[in-house]
RNA sequence: CAGGCAGAACGGCUUGUCGCUCGUGUGAAACAGAACGGGAGGAAAGUCCGGGCAACAAAGAGCGCCAUGCUUCCUAACGGGAAGGGUUCGUCAUCCGGCGAAUACAGACAGUGCCACAGAAAACAAACCGCCUUGUAGCUUUUGCUGCGGGGUAAGGGUGAAAAGGCGGGGUAAGAGCCCACCGCUUUUCCGGCGACGGAAUUGGCAGGGUAAACCUCAUGGGUUGAAAGACCAAAUAGGCCUUACCGGUGGAAACACCGCGGAGCUGCUCGUUCCGAUGUAAGGUGGGUAGGUUGAUGGAGGCUUUCGGCAACGGAGGUCCCAGAUAAAUGACAGGCUAUCGCGGAACGUGUUCCAAGAGAAACAGAACCCGGCUUAUGAUUCUGCUUUUUUU
């Protein structure tokens, strides 16, 4: 039980170029109400096993400050739960990069988000094979 | 008691676990970890004004356009603020006046436009009815009445938001600032005030409608853009520019041929042989510039506090503090406790207060993005102060 649960700036998916790349060659996505998942697996020598981008549109939440507890609760979820997903990449020395939009109409309790998080983080890491 | 308006304060505290960001320090350096310290608001919002700062050639002038518009003061500046003045409205008061609210409050003898409907007439005034007078015709004993005309008249009626000072008296044929008193206005002077303006006297018998949030005139201010400004570093790829190397000889006008030279292939090597050797290729350099990064960028018209000046806005002096700096954008999540507050229910006094109290329990608007000063808008089961309105009960 010696987990670590941890969010820094090298594992945030910044910058114009890598975005664009995730979302125009991306290999899958997978959506479960309220989260939408787009990954690409890559070779890049200089990233991190993972890289995450969360997402909150600006368009579905129009206050900053709902925005802002959306992607909170989000990267909250993903700190708490991203331990496993990203031992089984490191084990199969893959990488991916990864984005997570928030679609749902009201921020939903963080326990909901979380149970579905789960599921679909099981699912990329069958799909990683 | 309830509502409204204005102003001020607050916008939870705390323990544990797991995290984020910046800084310090450790370290040769980087990464990670551990340690210590800082980490959203009263509006951070709207982006409506004003300034700093930056670039644009000069940042000047003219035209245009836009904004502002009682006075004085405050301020870096303002369309903001303070203190006053005028006007209008409300309320109290017998009056003088007090209190409160609103105020886009320069100019309508510079010019242009507009003023519906109603009304006789709506702007160098106007005569519908009425009143007075008069000519004429008729009637009548006469006073007079009626019809058709002329003249006078703005006191009365009627219309209108508004009808050319108001009201009273004199005067008159009837009327009229025609004359007079008071009120209002105008001229001039004096007094008070820095000034807006106020007060007093005097003068003219009375100027001449409203609308400038209609154009406009006058005065004052504004160059434009906006941190996605701007400055610097700059990978890869493509292209620009520069330098160097890429051969020499003979013949020939040239293409080219021959001999040697260099490179590549055939081969392990040599010989030999084939191909290539200047609008191109290779190497090096260089400037622009994209991704990306650094800076701008957080010490400032700074906060708190004491004291002095000022009615106040605010200013002077002293002391003290350093107080977010992210950038696909940090300041959070979970669990527990406490308090403000609400409170099922109960008790006491003596009918709306106090006390006890199961339980609920921080819920509103909202997230810095270069920085300041304002304005505006949003907001609460919080607290206080002032003003005001309505209802009920006594």
């Amino acid at each position: 039980m010696d987990r670590r649960f941890f969010f820094r700036k090298e594992e945030r998916l910044s910058g114009l170029k890598p975005v664009q790349r995730l979302f125009t060659e991306k290999t899958g996505s997978i959506f479960i109400y309220p989260l939408r998942v787009n990954f690409l697996l890559h070779q890049d020598e200089d990233a991190p096993p993972l890289r995450v981008l969360l997402l909150a549109s600006k368009k579905r939440f129009r206050r900053a400050n709902v925005r802002n507890r959306v992607k909170r609760v989000l990267r909250e979820v993903y700190r708490k739960n991203s331990h496993d997903l990203r031992e089984a990449l490191t084990s199969k020395n893959k990488k991916i990069d990864l984005s997570i939009s928030f679609v749902g109409e009201k921020d939903m309790g963080s326990h909901e988000v979380e149970q579905i998080f789960l599921s679909i983080a099981e699912r990329l890491m069958k799909s990683l094979d």
